[in-house]
RNA sequence: CGCGGGGUGGAGCAGCCCGGUAGCUCGCAAGGCUCAUAACCUUGAAGUCACAGGUUCAAAUCCUGUCCCCGCAACCA
């Protein structure tokens, strides 16, 4: 049995949850319940990002602590994740005491090995946002009020470790995914590294951790948030745990923020002496039409809204087949509906019904004895105990989408067999090549929902237990004849749009 | 010449690394079946594989150039 160690990123709690945010969280858990699927011990782990500006600046508004406004907000993703189904194994806040104790051991460590300095930063300062903006956000010309401020902060000496880093990421090609990304880093990289700033002067920002080696400062963002990654499974509290999980499988973020995993965090790694992530997987993003999701646009999908009206399992489902991990997608409705109606409604809902109509009809609803299997039967069943293995190696190398495409084939394969072999007319003649196909065809969708139970969790449990299948292997044969079939409606029913 | 990815039937994509009848899903047309959620199965129409050269017996696939689209260029999944 080996481990797996999946991370989503901590989102920021001030966020309203979206499709991005649920995304990920779902690619996470899809990957989680494989895994377990599989008998690996895993570890999935998400949370919150707390602290700093923003959350401040809304808690004050609303006359709140900054503890009681993030208190009030987490649970919008708890909700959301209660929802969509996901089975975490620890989720983490970045206020809670266990992550802000190790927080600052990290910082002290980082600073006794000679990699925190102190400097004067200087930069573009806008008031109005009150907060030091980028250059490119100053080119930008969007902000008025902008004044060049000096400050004293810590900075980290990322640029020390930048040759390690090129090394790193050309010794392993797994470490930054996919491929292109790596690319885009290493390009990044050829250019001088700078340092980062850490740090932010309590007067003027106080919700955050207080940096151990000054008290009139709080870190920013970068240790604050990355650390919890190693926080959680035990670093500095409970070494057993630690070294059982870390490295880290995959980090799964967004490829807005793979700067910030592979760069700043790895580095951060590398100051600590610590190992780095076997993977950073950087997925893409929804689009809507051509163009980024986005608030001011007004086109933010939220899941919720999908999920009252077509159940948490299809909008798991459209979310993983429609996506090229790595690539971006455009999120339409219309693809939605016609992705429902064909996979689910019409190739995988339909075959439930149409296996258990006949059994019900033909064979007193009791699932056939199969007797002998037969030259197509044989060839069903070396598909089907071919799947696994298949699947395997294309969730290993986080290829989801072609995962779920691969066992709908097989669910297209079997609906084929059964108009082909037609077992509605056999019963009238062959009693006994009615059973055997029935049987096949039953065991194929069996073995094809075991296939597809990490992303649809509820409706793959649903066809087990009509089945009377519910723990049982992808293995051919687990299914007992003699069971009764549970009554059902339609698994997925079709969806009707209007034409205009 | 900042770095990188891509341009394949009406739509969305695969194939390109390891050259050799252009594949999948949706849509469209005709037929079959009638167990099933008007679902399922078969067949068909539809592609100068961005463009121009080159290598080769043979190129979507390798090489060169051109045009167009997109991503990254330090902090929105």
């Amino acid at each position: 049995m080996s481990k797996f160690f999946v991370t989503t990123p901590i989102y920021y709690v001030n966020d309203a949850p979206h499709i991005g945010h649920a995304y990920t969280t779902i690619l996470a858990d899809v990957l989680s319940r494989y895994h377990r699927t599989i008998g690996d011990d895993v570890f999935f782990l998400t949370g919150l990002d707390e602290h700093g500006q923003k959350v401040m600046q809304a808690a004050q508004k609303r006359g709140l602590s900054s503890q009681a406004h993030c208190d009030d907000l987490a649970p919008r993703f708890l909700n959301l994740w209660k929802t969509l189904d996901i089975e975490y194994d620890d989720f983490i806040r970045t206020t809670q005491e266990r992550h802000k104790k190790i927080v600052q051991l990290v910082l002290q460590k980082v600073h006794e090995n000679g990699d925190i300095y102190t400097d004067e930063y200087e930069g573009w300062y806008s008031i109005a946002e009150e907060r030091f903006i980028t250059e490119a956000e100053y080119g930008s010309g969007q902000f008025r009020d902008v004044k060049k401020l000096k400050e004293k902060n810590y900075f980290f000496k990322m640029s020390k470790y930048q040759q390690k880093l090129i090394d790193h990421i050309q010794a392993h090609p797994d470490f930054i995914r996919p491929e292109h990304r790596k690319n885009e880093m290493l390009g990044f990289l050829r250019q001088p590294l700078g340092d980062l700033c850490i740090s932010r002067p309590k007067s003027r920002m106080d919700w955050g951790i207080e940096i151990p080696f000054d008290r009139d400062y709080v870190t920013y963002v970068w240790f604050d948030a990355l650390v919890n990654y190693i926080s959680t499974p035990g670093y500095g509290s409970d070494e057993a745990k630690f070294n059982k999980w870390w490295p880290a499988d995959v980090h799964l973020i967004g490829k807005d923020i793979l700067t910030t995993h592979s760069v700043y965090w790895t580095t951060m790694l590398f100051s600590l002496g610590l190992s780095l992530p076997k993977t950073i997987f950087a997925h893409g993003w929804w689009l809507i039409g051509q163009t980024k999701m986005s608030k001011s646009l007004g086109n933010v999908v939220n899941p919720l809204d999908l999920i009252e009206n077509y159940g948490v399992d299809a909008v798991r489902y459209y979310l993983m087949r429609e996506m090229v991990l790595g690539l971006d997608a455009n999120f339409t409705f219309d693809s939605f509906i016609k992705c429902y109606n064909s996979d689910l409604a019409n190739d995988f809902g339909n075959l439930l019904n149409r296996v258990s109509g006949l059994i019900q009809k033909n064979h007193g609803g009791q699932i056939p004895d199969p007797g002998t299997l037969g030259n197509e039967e044989e060839r069903i069943k070396l598909e089907a105990v071919s799947l696994p293995a298949r699947i395997k190696d294309l969730i290993n190398e986080y290829k989801v989408q072609e995962a779920v495409s691969l066992t709908l084939d097989f669910v297209r394969i079997l609906n084929k067999y059964m108009e082909v072999q037609a077992p509605w007319k056999l019963a009238k003649t062959d009693m006994k090549g009615a059973c055997r196909v029935l049987y096949t065809a039953a065991e194929g969708l069996r073995i094809s929902s075991i296939m597809l139970s990490p992303v649809m969790p509820e409706k793959t449990a649903l066809v087990l237990s009509i089945l009377g299948a519910n723990q049982t292997l992808p293995v051919w044969g687990e299914l007992k004849p003699g069971t009764v079939l549970q009554a059902h409606p339609p698994l997925f029913p079709r969806i009707e749009v209007e034409k205009n």
